[in-house]
DNA sequence: ACCTAATTGATACACATTATCAGTGTTGAT
DNA sequence: ATCAACACTGATAATGTGTATCAATTAGGT
């Protein structure tokens, strides 16, 4: 673990607790230990993955608790569910402004992104008589470390 | 049913049967059935919603079939799956161009729409050295006539 | 009519997620 | 510190969606 993760699980744990003091959340030991596991994640996690880590630090946390954390989670707005091609992803996403994901085919790794003009798509609908509630705009491509690796450096 | 759903309906109909045709597939009763059902639904439509109708025309039709039948206009690319807030929801695409949908969260009815600038997406993850490979765009809103209902006629 | 391979329905299976429930632990009031 | 209320827990069952298997049926060219 570099001096990076740590500062950002950190804080990403710090963040994740006040959430749920916010909800008037109890403080306990399994929450403890999956709120850092969590933390501890460098990527979007399948709730498989997380379950198998959170075991391997407490093989006591059963399925159910991981799940209902995830669910905490997601509603204090602090993890995001994605729709990958293999099925759902999580994603522990601190920026609280509006942004979208990419995801790396190749590595798995995720990352954030605005456009220019995000209000393209609310005019776009409206041209057609709908009102835009809200909307998810996913991304699949190739991050620059994979590039390097599958692109012909010829050009 | 209206004759716009009739015509509607008979296009799309005829438009899977040809392109089960062209993968060399056969011409069966249940297929058929099902195809009819298919055509007249007039929005998306989870697989659940789907095997109910067409047993309540064909009993006899099993869930596998319903399942395949999906998978293959999917892969002809007349239908495709949607990531609703509530599960997946397929649904009848006839446009054959790169398009997106919005779909109502009133009534379920679904539209597409098309971006002024769809490469807006791809130059903005290009910002941050990714390259694009393909992207996923799902609005929901309200459609103008759940628009007419809901909203106050005084604004 | 006949043959072969595609198709079928029933069933079992796999997987992620949610519901249930009795026991346990946290917390605030005292 | 004690206590009682109730949030939280893990185990388990249940749900829901989609896929794999397989023997029996059937389409469609010959």
């Amino acid at each position: 673990m570099t001096s990076e993760d740590t500062a950002f699980g950190s804080v990403a744990l710090d963040l994740m607790e006040r959430a749920l003091d916010a909800q008037g959340l109890r403080h306990t030991l399994p929450r403890r230990t999956m709120l850092e596991v969590v933390a501890g994640m460098g990527r979007p996690f399948t709730a498989t993955e997380l379950t198998e880590r959170v075991a391997g630090r407490d093989p006591h946390i059963g399925r159910a608790s991981v799940f209902r954390l995830l669910q905490l989670l997601r509603g204090s707005g602090l993890v995001e569910r994605l729709h990958g091609p293999d099925g759902e992803l999580y994603t522990l996403c601190l920026a609280r402004e509006h942004h979208h994901h990419v995801t790396c085919t190749v590595c798995g790794q995720t990352a954030t992104f605005s456009l220019e003009d995000d209000r393209a798509v609310a005019r776009a609908v409206e041209r057609i008589g709908f009102r835009m509630e809200h909307h998810v705009l996913q991304v699949f491509g190739v991050c620059p470390a994979c590039r390097e690796h599958t692109e012909e450096p010829s050009r």
